[in-house]
RNA sequence: GCGCCCGUAGCUCAGCUGGAUAGAGCAUCGGCCUUCUAAGCCGAGGGUCCCAGGUUCGAGUCCUGGCGGGCGUGCCA
């Protein structure tokens, strides 16, 4: 693959930053935010200025001058208190748009990863009710980052743990037998601590059913029969997890393994972390429990892995389930969970460091809560559920491609509100519908080209003809910034990967977007025919049908890092859903 | 009390390793259809970047101390 532009200036600066006498210095271009300012600028001088003592405009002037012309540079300026402003030419410029689409659905991928394994583990619901809204942020960023992840060069591999194990399964079991007992006109209250949806009755009910339909004796329905704590609780569990599975697919999503808590007992792998714990001189007994010193790694208290009654603490299989993804031979794992988890994260870590495990892992992404507001007023969706909304009620609603977007808009570290108004509009005051309907919008201008007779000496625009376009001929300002737009895409990508950030995406794709709008607007026929894509002139024509071709390539495939679809086409009826909600 | 996160325009939020005049969307106001689909575009107004110190050529960004909000702080998960 040959270096960008932008590439070759970077290196050309490095070198003369070298000759300068400082030699270690990373040099890294960006784009001014102000389009005057040219197309790419670098600090360095201003970076260096303490360093070599030196004023940085007299630093930025001679460096400026060693580089003195550069292939593909039209203007070096020295600007401001000190930047390097380069200015490329009008080849140059377009010679981005060659490699979008040389590289077409691979544009913005890299081998940052190398091919190395990484999981990252997300959503993880207990099998103990219906995802709600704090799951589906949950489910679009790991996702999302897992996505990323993928398309800067790692093997991922996606994880749902589930606990179906403990004293909450009881409490299912204990709530769905109340419910049981109640469908047979017993008066019987679902325990205080037990779970009060109304999906649980739902979920008597059918066990009823199923029990009424049963070929074993015991068919007569009265409160004595109903069956077993235990089957109602594999019952229950069963059907929870079918549910969320469901909803899940609904979302779009998919995991490569369900990981079961009660399969860590069942393989001995929480007796054996206990052992090891103990073979350590961490643990301590106090109380009738068994303690362990996770103050020693940072820990604000001590926590307890065995209860006095010798049943084990949450803790303890999750340290055995972090294990186990270690000797599954992942050591790089993103744990995405809800901030409301973010006291498990130093005593897992500390868990694991006791048995040698690096500190830093696993890898957190702890999100903030999601409320949802409709009309400026906060909105609870299902009486279903119990307290909270659930995910399935959102994306009946909005669909999934804008629910997941939604999701993804704001940095997980910050509250999220999502606004159902906006979500609901299906006008380009919906950011999805700004980037969907860009995108396509440019599909039409392509088929529109394919279409049209050009006459003879014109042949239809296809791929190899764009490939062949004149790039010297995008000279209009607004074509020039949506061509380094363009070209920033693959940064984004890395960076959002990096730092495991997708709502840097949906920020570029919102740019770029309205940059294609602009340009689009810019060349409608009602305003400036000859800025138009399809204009007579030739050479012109294939060149912008280039730059047409090359922003399609970048907003398909930012939609598709973020799991959101990309159609062609928009629905213009007023009453049908807009095509891109991805709800089908 | 302690720990983590947040505090930027009326609202919801961006702001990359500290850089040029602090940005976007929504809302408000004013323009633009002889449709490459106006579900759009152009423009305007709107800011003590919570406060106070500090670091430096330069701070929304880093450090310290406050204030305000969220979450957590179980032999619950």
């Amino acid at each position: 693959m040959s270096s960008s532009p932008e590439q070759q200036v970077a290196r050309a600066v490095q070198a003369a930053v070298a000759e300068l006498g400082v030699p270690d210095v990373g040099v890294r271009l960006e784009r001014p935010k102000d389009p005057a300012h040219g197309d790419w600028a670098s600090n360095i001088a201003l970076t260096l200025a303490s360093r070599l003592r030196r004023p940085p405009r007299e630093i930025a002037a001679e460096l400026a001058e060693r580089l003195g012309a550069l292939d593909g540079v039209a203007a070096i300026e020295v600007a401001g208190p000190g930047f390097l402003n380069f200015r490329l030419d009008a080849a140059a410029a377009g010679s981005a748009l060659r490699r979008i689409l040389a590289q077409d659905a691979g544009y913005g991928r890299s081998d940052q990863g190398q091919g190395r394994r990484i999981m990252v583990e997300f959503v993880s619901a207990n099998p103990t009710g219906p995802l709600h809204l704090g799951h589906g942020r949950q489910a679009a960023l790991g996702d999302a980052i897992a996505n990323l992840l993928e398309w800067t060069g790692w093997i991922v591999h996606r994880e749902f743990y589930f606990n179906d194990a403990g004293r909450q399964m009881d409490r299912l079991a204990a709530s769905v037998r109340a419910r049981c007992l109640q469908a047979l006109g017993v008066d019987e209250p679902v325990p205080e601590d037990g779970y009060h949806g109304e999906y649980v009755a739902e979920i008597a009910r059918a066990l009823l059913e199923e029990v009424r339909q049963a070929p074993a004796a015991e068919t007569h329905s009265d409160a004595a029969s109903v069956p077993p704590l235990d089957a109602m609780r594999r019952f229950a569990v069963a059907r929870l997890r079918k549910e969320q599975e469901m909803d899940l697919e609904a979302f779009k999503v998919r995991f490569d393994q369900f990981y079961s808590e009660t399969s860590l007992y069942d393989e001995g792998r929480v007796e054996a972390t206990v052992r090891a714990l103990n073979d350590t001189d961490l643990t301590y007994r106090q109380d009738g429990a068994l303690w362990l010193r996770t103050t020693s790694f940072g820990d604000q208290k001590d926590r307890v892995m065995l209860k006095s009654d010798g049943s084990p603490t949450y803790f303890l299989p999750d340290v055995a389930y972090h294990l186990s993804k270690w000797e599954r031979g992942f050591r790089h794992v993103v744990n995405v969970q809800g901030a409301d988890h973010h006291s498990t994260v130093d005593r897992v870590r500390a868990g694991l460091q006791a048995l040698g495990r690096p500190s830093g892992y696993p890898e957190y992404v702890l999100h903030q809560m999601v409320t949802v507001e409709r009309g400026g007023q906060e909105v609870r969706f299902s009486k279903r559920a119990g307290s909270y909304a659930t995910l399935a009620d959102l994306v009946a609603e909005t669909g999934a491609g804008v629910a997941r977007y939604f999701f993804l808009m704001r940095r997980p570290e910050a509250h999220l509100t999502f606004d159902l108004d906006m979500a609901l509009d299906p006008s380009d005051k919906n950011p999805v519908y700004k980037v969907q309907y860009a995108h396509a919008r440019l599909c039409r201008l392509l088929a529109l080209d394919r279409e049209q007779d050009w006459g003879p000496a014109a042949p239809a625009g296809r791929p190899s003809e764009h490939a062949r376009a004149e790039l010297s001929r995008l000279t209009h300002p607004l074509e020039r910034e949506l061509a380094g737009q363009l070209a920033e895409f693959p940064g984004f990508v890395t960076r959002a990967a990096t730092s495991r950030a997708p709502h840097l995406v949906c920020g570029y794709l919102e740019k770029t977007a309205g940059l294609v709008n602009s340009w689009y607007q810019a060349g409608h026929p009602s305003r400036r025919p000859d800025l138009a894509a399809l204009v007579r002139d030739e050479p012109v024509r294939t060149a912008r049908l280039a730059l047409v071709q090359a922003a399609r390539i970048v907003l398909r495939n930012g939609l598709t890092v973020l799991g959101v679809p990309a159609p062609s086409r928009m629905h213009r009826d007023a009453d049908a859903p807009p095509a891109g909600g991805g709800s089908a």
